[in-house]
Formats: structure tokens, C-alpha cells, sequence
RNA sequence: GCUCCCGUAGUGUAGCGGCCAAUCAUGCCGGCCUUUCGAGCCGGCGACUCGGGUUCAAAUCCCGACGGGAGCACCA
């Protein structure tokens, strides 16, 4: 047999027994190739007699094969797992390290979806060293999207909190004269001009590809406008600054787009001060250029932008950071929209910027989601383009992993219905564990006549005999008579006795009331625990008789 | 309508010409264990959108269809 006879032998035997003694000629074909890559030169030949060895084999019985590998080639009679790892994507051009941004808009705390831009741009800016820097991307915005000062510090906390490192922090607002200064290089280089059409006919002209008479004034002409709209002499609406490109590009979204226009509101930050605001692909087409980025990471929803900045770079005749993209993620159980919470939270209908219904980074610190629980989270996503929704479980999932051994175990009845037991064995005082693998130490609980039980329990088992968890067997009725102590296999519903009164704020904002055993007084905010069969908690607050808790997860 | 992006199990995700008869997580189902419907352990279910092409070889490359998303704001 001479020597490639053999080799194909051997794996044809090796896929023969690893698949009930039938081998198929491609997947053979494939091993052999992965293993001597020399032979792709001789593919056509090699095949063929791949082909005809397997045809050959498969004759044999799976005892024969096996015996027959066993001799020629034993260290291909076990099957090899492959490590795989799951880390995110590398960057181009980052091995020298790199300088990235992360550039929130200061209307509200940074919610989930934001947490994704920060989390992946500290990943790379970890693995690849270099620089962070936060950049609040705070210009005028719109009638919808205000900026507003209390969202600054909510989103530094929010940083803070997912454990993001930066190196410097910037402000848009600062930053609003060089924006001028570049502009006037713009119009110097005839690259953009001051267009007095309406909003309307703008949004007509560039439907329809029609360049307006603007479009067509000299730079002389462009730069006295400018002037005057830095002098305030044009109102809201009536001038702005555009960009130059093709009325006639394919892409209407790429046609003329606006630069700098008009705004007289009031900044949070630098008040009426400027009157004149660059639009976002201006901004950052003069800071990714003038803070130094390598990378650029941001959403699919902007890559418009990227071409608007890669185009003005060109004219510039600067470089500019790469872009990379991630798709749109959306919680399934969320509606990821700040300016939509900012209305609830101003009137009062959520509690505030930390109501769980917002899922802003701040609503799930006090719902006791760990910040690596959300880490993990979002990097299952990885770096994919794809649009989407993921449920939240996924998330609690994640925070199960890191919570659920340490979290000791208590009682709690929701909508709780009150038992008396008849004939009860006097039983003044239990003793129970915490945790049912873990040691995380034991509580006493007293006993006394009466017991509550969950309203939800009482329907479903009444006059059924149950086990009271860790007491003893009752029948359920509101005069409960009591059977035996031992342990049944019978259902077995959660109880209190010497109770406290228990709130949880659920996901929704609603508010489930209920008792709780008399042991959670001894809790503090912060603590995280299980309410057996309904899920973990954060305790909130604890007050002389009552205890306030968020509800996390299952 | 135009432009761009994306289609791998229920949900996400890895893979990016042969080692894929497809990874991992989550979910679901079953078993064990357990005085929680939790956790753990064991086992199972379940996917390359479709049609052409290139190639000895396609989830992977090319073309087309279909499906989803984003942009076309004087928002970011």
C-alpha cells in the first residue's frame, strides 16, 4: 500500500467508525485536506481515491474497521474536542494601541442599550491599551431630544457603576467655536453654503434632487451669510449651513445634508451663549479627527454619518478614525426610549430615573442586577450587524450565575390568606438554613397559632392536605387541622408566622403587598435575597414592621 | 420610492472554502438530587431563508429571489 493509499485509509476508517461503519467520501476528503494541506495541488486525484477506498471500507463491519484502525493507526480511535473561544472580534489596525470615544447624549441615564456602546469600547481600549475619553454630545438637539444637566451626572454614575475607565472627558459645548472655525475653512474651500429655504422645500429638493438657488452662491456671498447667521441676524429656521455634495446622489439621504442651523434655546450648560449649533456628522467629522480616534464603534443607525465624515475629511484632505458598526439591540421587555421616560419621570407617573420600567442603568442597580451580569450580557451579542431582540431573561440568567450562591433564602406570602391550625403541636421556635447548599448560616423563626399562607397557594391546594415548608401537614382550609410533622411528598407552599409587612416593586412599577418572615428586619439595603418561589430581590428599604424590596429576576 | 446593512436551533451567538455529520449560552423536554416551581448534575430537542452558479469540496465565495432592519430630521 503505498503512502497517500494509506493515509486516506486511515481517516476513511476513522469517519467509518465514528459513524456506525459508514463513512461519506467529503467528510474524509475534508479531514485529509486539514490535516496534509500539501495535497489540495493533487485534489481531483485524491478525491477520486478517496471515493474509491470509502466505497471499499464501507463493505467492511464496524468490528473489522475498528480492528483494522486499532493496528494501523490507534491515536484516531478517540474523537477530539475542539476548544473554541468567544471573545469579540480584533480591530484593524490596533496593535499599537488605539483611542476611542464613547458619546452619549445628556437627556437621560444611559439605559441597557447604551451600556453596549460602553461596554465594548472598554473592552477593546482594554485589550488593545490606549485611551477612553467620554464625550457628552451635547449640542442643542431638538424639540424632542433636550439636553438636560441632571442627565451628565446620571450618566457618569451609570459609567461608573458598569465599571467603564476613562481617560478624559469632553464636552460638545466647549467645543462650539472650533466647529466655527472649521465651518469657515468649509466655506473657504467652497464646500458648503448658507441655504435660506425651509425645512419643507429642503426636504422637497432633496426628495426630488432639485438644487436651489443657494446652492450657487459664491463664497463671498456664503461667508457674509455666515456672518450674519453667527450675528443673529436670521431667526430660528430661516438660514442654515450645508454641506455641498450631490443633489443628484443616488442616496437621498447623502444629498446636501444640513451642517449648522439655528437654535435659540436654552443649553442646560452653556445657556444662550451660542445661537449657531453644528449637527452631529460636523461635530464629530472636526473632533474624531481632532481628539485622535483610531476607532470609531456606533450603531447602524449611523452610518450615514460615517460617509458624511469620511467625505469631509476628503475635502479637508485629513484622516479619520475607522468605523466599525454593531446592529440594533433591543430588550424584548423594554422600550428603550429616553425621551419617552424623561416625559413619565418629570410628571411623576414612574418614580424616577431608577423606576424599573425606564431599564436605565440606574433602575437595574436597584433592582440588584450585578454590573458583570449585564458585561457578560452584552458581550454574548458580540460585534454582529444583525438587527436584535433579546429576552431578558437572558440577562437575569446571567445574573443568577453570580448571585444565586450567595443569596440566603427567605419566606414571603404575596396576597397572603390567614390560617388557624387546630390541634398544633407546640412548636415555639425552628430553626432554619439559610441557603440549601451553600453555608451561609442559619435564622430562628417563631411559630405561633397563626400562620398566613399565599393567596395563590390557599386557591390551588384548598382542603387538599399540604406541607407548611420545613413545619409539618395541615389540611388547607382557613381552619386548618393539622396531620402529621413528617415530611410528604405533597406539595409544599411557603408560610409566615410573626410576620412583617413586605412591598416589592415589580418590573411593571406595580407593587406586590405581602408578609414576609419576621428575619428580614435584620436586612439592610442592598442585601440581596430569594423569596422562595417567587424570585430574588433587592432589599430596598427597611423600616420598624415593614420591608421594601425590588423585585430582580426569577 | 431610493441607499445601505443583516438573514445559523424558540432566542442570541461561534464559524467566514476542507478538522462543520455545526460551537456556546439561554430556552424547552426527561431523569437524578433537593423539605423552593430555585440551584446543581446527567441526558435529550432544536438551525445554516430559498434558488442558481464557482469548486474535487460551500454555512462560508458570486448572482438572483424572498424576509427583516436602518437612513432619506434645521435629532442624536
Amino acid at each position: 500500500m503505498d503512502e497517500l493509499r494509506e493515509l486516506l485509509t486511515k481517516y476513511a476508517l476513522q469517519n467509518a467508525i465514528f459513524y456506525e461503519g459508514k463513512a461519506n467520501p467529503g467528510a474524509v476528503m475534508g479531514k485529509v485536506m486539514a490535516a496534509e494541506p500539501e495535497l489540495k495541488r493533487r485534489a481531483k486525484e485524491v478525491s477520486a481515491l478517496v471515493r474509491e477506498i470509502v466505497s471499499e471500507i464501507n463493505k467492511m463491519s464496524l468490528e473489522e474497521q475498528k480492528r483494522m484502525l486499532e493496528e494501523m493507526a490507534p491515536e484516531l480511535m478517540e474523537r477530539k474536542k475542539k476548544e473554541k473561544s468567544h471573545e469579540l472580534p480584533e480591530l484593524k489596525n490596533a496593535e499599537n494601541g488605539v483611542v476611542m470615544r464613547m458619546a452619549p447624549y445628556p437627556s437621560g441615564p444611559l439605559h441597557i442599550g447604551n451600556a453596549r456602546m460602553a461596554i465594548l469600547n472598554d473592552e477593546y481600549v482594554k485589550r488593545y491599551g490606549g485611551k477612553l475619553f467620554l464625550v457628552y454630545d451635547d449640542t442643542i438637539g431638538s424639540s424632542e431630544k433636550l439636553p438636560d444637566l441632571e442627565a451628565y451626572d446620571l450618566i457618569a454614575d451609570g459609567l461608573k457603576w458598569l465599571g467603564i475607565e476613562y481617560h478624559d472627558v469632553f464636552y460638545k459645548s466647549d467645543r462650539i467655536e472650533l466647529f466655527y472655525e472649521w465651518a469657515e475653512r468649509l466655506i473657504e474651500l467652497d464646500g458648503a453654503y448658507v441655504c435660506e429655504c425651509s425645512a419643507e422645500e429642503l426636504r422637497y429638493n432633496r426628495e426630488h434632487g432639485i438644487e436651489c438657488e443657494h446652492r450657487h452662491q459664491s463664497v463671498e456671498e456664503n461667508m457674509e451669510k455666515w456672518k450674519r447667521m453667527l450675528a443673529g441676524d436670521y431667526e430660528e429656521g430661516k438660514a442654515i449651513l450645508r454641506i455641498k455634495t450631490d443633489m443628484k446622489h443616488p442616496n437621498p439621504a447623502f444629498r446636501d445634508r444640513v451642517l449648522f442651523r439655528i437654535s435659540k434655546r436654552e443649553h442646560p450648560r452653556v445657556g444662550k451663549k451660542y445661537h449657531v449649533w453644528p449637527l452631529l456628522e460636523f461635530s464629530w467629522a472636526v473632533d474624531d479627527h481632532t481628539l485622535g480616534m483610531t476607532h470609531v464603534l456606533r450603531g447602524k443607525d449611523l452610518v450615514m454619518e460615517d460617509l458624511m465624515e469620511q467625505y469631509l475629511w476628503k475635502l479637508f484632505g485629513i484622516e479619520g478614525p475607522e468605523f466599525i458598526h454593531y446592529g440594533m439591540l433591543r430588550i424584548k421587555e423594554a422600550k428603550l426610549s429616553k425621551s419617552k421616560s424623561s416625559k413619565e419621570v418629570k410628571s411623576g407617573e414612574f418614580s424616577g430615573w431608577d423606576d424599573p420600567r425606564t431599564w436605565s442603568l440606574q433602575s437595574l442597580k436597584r433592582r440588584g442586577i450585578r454590573p458583570d451580569a449585564i458585561r457578560s450580557f452584552i458581550l454574548s451579542f458580540g460585534l454582529s450587524q444583525s438587527d436584535i431582540e433579546v429576552p431578558a431573561e437572558n440577562l437575569y440568567a446571567e445574573n443568577r450565575k453570580l448571585i444565586d450562591a450567595s443569596t440566603p433564602r427567605r419566606m414571603f406570602v404575596p396576597d397572603p390568606v390567614k390560617i388557624k391550625v387546630k390541634r398544633a403541636p407546640d412548636m415555639k421556635e425552628i430553626e432554619l438554613a439559610n441557603h440549601p447548599k451553600e453555608g451561609l448560616g442559619t435564622r430562628k423563626i417563631r411559630v405561633g397559632n397563626e400562620i398566613w399562607v399565599s393567596g395563590e397557594d390557599f386557591k390551588a391546594h384548598r382542603g387538599k392536605e399540604i406541607r407548611l415548608k420545613d413545619l409539618f401537614n395541615v389540611m388547607l382550609e382557613e381552619e386548618a387541622e393539622f396531620t402529621s410533622i413528617p415530611n410528604k411528598d405533597i406539595p409544599r407552599i411557603q408560610w409566615v408566622s410573626d410576620p412583617v409587612d413586605v412591598e416589592v416593586v415589580m418590573v411593571d412599577g406595580s407593587v406586590k403587598k405581602g408578609l414576609g418572615e419576621h428575619s428580614l428586619l435584620d436586612l439592610k439595603p442592598d442585601d440581596m435575597v430569594q423569596f422562595e418561589r417567587f424570585g430574588f430581590v433587592r432589599i430596598d428599604e427597611v423600616k420598624e414592621n415593614m420591608v421594601r424590596a425590588y423585585y430582580a429576576h426569577p
